[in-house]
DNA sequence: TTATTTGCAAACCGTTTGCACCATA
DNA sequence: TATGGTGCAAACGGTTTGCAAATAA
């Protein structure tokens, strides 16, 4: 886990992509929440630490970069935002799915390893070929059962 | 399946709302086309042929109503756009979700009854209590895989 | 030097809102 | 008639884009 800058320089450079302070920022940024569900507006917040001068543009378009070079994942609980996550470096790690209160709006990660079966599954019935999957689910989280007696 | 009109209209006189020709279309134009996501654009364009006049903010208003009633459900695909389908009647069937193709687009419904019996695991093991889940996977369509050989 | 990247501000676009008019009950 | 619903246009808010200045290679 964590931030491997060197790694990182050596994708961009393979890329002819330019290193800048900026986008190493950012992947920072993320890496330093690896569980939380960030906003680009919350991105920017984090970001403007360490560079004031950066525009919400730049954090658009390099959240972009990322997401296309596979480094973080997009995410949508459904709120109004898009959401980022940095991606679990272990490819073949278990995916992480979600577990939404509809009440407080609090996530939960859980793993699973059930659904590469059903993936296969699928696969052969509907001729697709699946690489990937997201799962959410919804309800209420222990606190909220909680408060509502 | 198909569209109830009466007991459209027996649910929003319980709720003591009214019953329009607005909210009779919309709810007739998504029940006429099932197996399709339609976003808010869409559905404004199948009211029109019949209601000319609309205004595509009454298509929001009616959409959320019909959202809150239960009537039809809400669907991110990830292209940018909210959808929406007409909800199965029938409550205890089971679950369908989403199959998309990440090249042209394309998407498959299948039905699943396995993440019952994960939601109830879940639901364990975190305190949770889970009463909905949503599940995608993304690969590529047979049409897909055809064209690129 | 030169091709990319950045910051800024304006544009974009799906969605929501305020308000006067209209329709249902 | 009275309450809610509708149509219109303007506002909103997250995201994208055009462009000149700045920076990595």
């Amino acid at each position: 886990m964590g931030y491997n800058e060197e790694s990182f320089i050596k994708i961009l450079k393979s890329k002819g992509l330019k290193v800048t302070n900026q986008r190493k920022t950012v992947l920072k940024a993320l890496s330093s929440k690896p569980d939380q569900h960030l906003t680009a507006e919350e991105i920017y917040e984090l970001v403007r630490v360490d560079i004031p001068e950066i525009g919400i543009a730049t954090i658009y378009r390099t959240i972009q970069l990322l997401c296309e070079l596979g480094l973080i994942d997009k995410l949508n609980l459904d709120d109004g935002y898009v959401r980022y996550e940095i991606g679990k470096e272990d490819k073949n790690e278990h995916h992480h799915h979600h577990l939404i209160c509809v009440n407080c709006g609090k996530v939960l990660k859980f793993d699973d390893d059930l659904l590469d079966e059903l993936e296969k599954q699928v696969g052969k019935t509907t001729g697709f070929i699946v690489h990937d999957h997201e799962l959410k689910m919804y309800g209420y989280c222990r606190d909220c059962q909680n408060n509502r007696k």
